[in-house]
DNA sequence: AAGACGGTCAACCGCGTTTTT
DNA sequence: AAAAAACGCGGTTGACCGTCT
């Protein structure tokens, strides 16, 4: 294969020329687009950019508050499938979603830790296995003290859903199917 | 006023799945 | 039916920006 190519942030005039070869050539073959559009970019590269940013119909800005349930609830029940939950959100994206995920379970998992060390580091395995894989110890970035993000995230899940049961008085979503979501809208 | 720190977001990477040839 | 190419997903990283000390 060629050279990898440009990488990192977008200029404007990459994404006008990326629109003007998707709006010609629609979103398919990636890698021609990226080929006749001229751009240093692999294929790949475009369609990030292109279903993350530059897609007509896509939201720009905080998640609303409704949609912030949204995510939550759904994350309670299908776990890190992040373009299946962004389907129930319309206008955006799965990268936005689990952005928004990570930083508010971080913020989350922090508070957890400092209002019950305990429960954390007794749960040896896991407790929900639709959304635990064998999922690697973070430890990583910092503050990871031998746990993996699975366990944290399933920990905040269970206290945060759970309040929401008795937050939320309308629909609940347990049992929410693929075409169900869409009716969290009505 | 300057530097350190933390939060957020865009983008890249690796890998599994699906589609095309 | 098999192989190759393209696509899509989830995890991770790095840069930027605002706030705090």
């Amino acid at each position: 294969m060629a050279a990898a190519g440009r990488k990192g942030p977008w200029t404007e005039e990459e994404d006008a020329r990326l629109v003007f070869v998707v709006r010609l050539f629609g979103e398919r073959r990636w890698d021609n687009v990226a080929k006749v559009s001229g751009l240093n970019r692999s294929g790949k590269s475009c369609r990030l950019r292109w279903v993350n940013y530059l897609h007509p119909g896509l939201k720009h800005g905080p998640l609303t508050p409704h949609e912030q349930r949204l995510v939550i609830q759904l994350h309670a029940k299908w776990g890190n499938r992040w373009s299946r939950i962004a389907l129930c959100l319309p206008g955006r994206t799965d990268n936005e979603i689990k952005n928004y995920w990570r930083t508010h379970t971080r913020k989350k998992a922090e508070e957890l830790r400092m209002s019950s060390p305990s429960s954390l580091s007794s749960q040896s395995s896991s407790s929900n296995s639709e959304v635990v894989g064998q999922g690697p110890v973070v430890d990583g970035d910092g503050d990871g003290d031998g746990y993996s993000m699975d366990q944290i995230w399933d920990e905040i899940s269970a206290s945060e859903s759970s309040r929401m049961l008795e937050d939320c008085s309308e629909s609940v979503l347990w049992e929410l199917d693929d075409e169900e979501c869409l009716q969290i809208w009505i």
